[in-house]
DNA sequence: AAGTGCCGTGTTACCGCTAACATTAGTGCG
DNA sequence: CGCACTAATGTTAGCGGTAACACGGCACTT
């Protein structure tokens, strides 16, 4: 068994420095000042509390040096959870315009309180996600925003973990509470909902058989969804509805293709009318239409979902149903930055969508 | 003066804990498994240098205690720069598929080496991003992605001062070294070039008289530089060109209006051939062409930037300039690590663009 | 005049982890 | 058998900041 090592003294000083980085610190400004650590740290965050000649003193110490706080030290002293000012997401896909959007109006909605976003991709996969999720989490961040209900049970365990010792979780993009079962915050809508709504909206237009474009990505959960909800729709209303599956290319490209499944060996569509995972697809299913001479929605009803700006820009303007994605983000950050006020779970949220008819149903 | 405090010894025991959160510690591991902190610490840094049956022991006791490492404490402790693997990303939007698709590819290319990406958008304005700037800073992160080679004197300072410590500092969507002024590792290309090569395909083309519709973002220096290049080789051929400038308006409807500047009071063009700052102002003047009923290109041509999926699935498919907004991301996580690793800055990078003459023009 | 309370600032310890050095046992070698 | 050397682990002292408490001085009581 190793003994305690004795340092000989002189060793104290030629011991060196381990500071690689050339950053003043506090103790410099403090230095600069004229006072101790302390007072400059009570300076930068109860200034009310230090002299007026002290402040000024530290004030100008702190513009001479040149100080830039160290999160890392703050975060660490301070060992409350919250206190990191930093706030972890997890999205399916960046490059997604939906969730792109997302995350604009969560960073919109943190920038006002001083926090920071670290963002990283799931690209779709739980398992990815609890992987993520554990890196992100060494960074105790004050919050996590995840997305959807679904997770792993290592990525649930350790979101559990989190919430139970004072994170907010924030599960956004859907809703869907399941009695019984506590769960985190949730902020987002019901897809399978949604999916009935636009199976009711096209039987409402009079369209007497059905198809559900679904995403290609297999593991998009909130697509499936909607398309469960329509077909139940469907059935309940007893018109007939088949599911077919994009293939996994780009969006407008896969719709295109995907248009091949609705129409005959003739070229005539085998449904009245096809409601899409996304716009993309149903625009790229639109223009394949269009380009076989199909008149829309006569020969052929076409409802997306998103509403992105170029369904609006077509002929026929494609019917869809609006989301709130940049609302998503704005509403999870006001959630969690109530929740890290509060200390409580931050109430639900039912964002409104709405289905836009426009030309195409 | 206030003297020194002597505590009194009991003290020392009533002091409660401070931790906070309830997270297993390295001490904790390392009690667990019969050991001290530093040799969990070594188990998990450099495992070979731990004997195997103590390694079991620790191997066993980290699943028991569902360790978590603590990023922060770990950053602090080993103060060398780099050390913090989290990588600072400042872009204009997030919001902008441009923008989304490069920090996808910069995620994607980090994600292998454990890197976590912080990522805060400027909303195109240099002054924000001084400020992001600063509150990134706070993190110690081991690189920095900026977006553009202009920054206010402010960030400048912080750049180059990060720089000078060890950060490697990327700007990125930009290439146009200065000779002498020494800069950022720069990973793009040359936007004024790009512009020139727009006007010289019209001019090619035998389009005798063109337009160049710039963003209505005031702030996006590098759409008005392929305005620059695009006005400076017009002259140069000596082909009248003008400039116009969209409307700050969602992208396509933005076209769609900006489409009126580009045709006279009987509704026939001003010019013959017009190039857009990007392909979702193209898209919308090609719809709004095609809706007065104008033959593409004969009455007008439209050429795009980007090369977004949208335009190559119109009637006619949109000429365009791809542009590897990808690669620009992947490049520049490429290049940081490599940064990080050799301690020396990345050399820059010039991306290939390619015009690609579609339908349109 | 002594007691009370507050104001402004300082001292100390500690957050969780790691660099640097210390210490022990074991191994090979002349 | 003593010595150098290595392997494995431990001790100590930080990293840069903040919580908790200490303490002198002053104003205000009574």
């Amino acid at each position: 068994m190793p003994h305690a090592a004795s340092p000989p003294a002189a060793l104290l000083i030629v011991r060196q420095a381990r500071r690689g980085h050339g950053r003043a610190t506090l103790a410099d400004v403090a230095a600069a000042a004229g006072v101790t650590a302390i007072t400059v740290s009570r300076y930068l965050r109860e200034p009310q509390r230090v002299a007026p000649d002290t402040a000024a003193a530290v004030a100008t110490a702190l513009r001479q040096t040149g100080y830039l706080p160290n999160k890392q030290a703050g975060v660490l002293a301070s060992a409350s959870v919250g206190s990191a000012r930093m706030v972890a997401a997890l999205i399916p896909s960046i490059a997604n315009s939906i969730f792109a959007e997302t995350v604009q109006g969560l960073a919109d909605a943190l920038q006002g309180s001083g926090c920071e976003l670290l963002l990283a991709a799931t690209g779709y996969s739980a398992e990815r996600e609890e992987e993520q999720l554990r890196a992100l989490l060494g960074w105790f961040p004050s919050a996590l925003v995840v997305t959807g209900r679904r997770h792993t049970p290592g990525a649930l365990a350790l979101l559990r973990q989190a919430q139970a010792r004072g994170t907010p979780v924030i599960e956004i993009w859907d809703h869907h509470p399941e009695p019984g079962a506590e769960s985190f915050t949730q902020i987002g809508f019901d897809h399978e909902q949604v999916g009935r709504a636009m199976a009711e909206h096209l039987i409402a237009r009079g369209y007497r058989s059905l198809a559900y474009v679904d995403s290609g990505v297999a593991e998009d959960f909130r697509a499936h969804e909607r398309g469960d909800g329509f077909l139940k729709a469907a059935k309940r209303k007893r018109v007939p509805a088949r599911r077919i599956t994009a293939p996994a290319l780009e969006a407008i490209e896969a719709g295109r293709l995907a248009f091949a499944g609705l129409v005959g060996a003739k070229g005539r569509p085998l449904v009245r009318a096809a409601a899409f995972a996304n716009d993309h697809l149903a625009c790229g299913a639109l223009f394949e239409a269009r380009a076989r001479g199909l008149a829309l929605p006569q020969d052929l009803a076409l409802l997306g979902f998103g509403d992105f700006s170029l369904g609006r820009q077509l002929d026929p303007p494609l019917s869809t149903v609006h989301t709130p994605r940049f609302e998503i983000g704005q509403a999870a950050a006001r959630a969690l930055l109530q929740a890290l006020r509060s200390g409580l779970a931050a109430p639900d949220e039912r964002l409104p969508w709405t289905l836009i008819a426009r030309g195409s149903t």
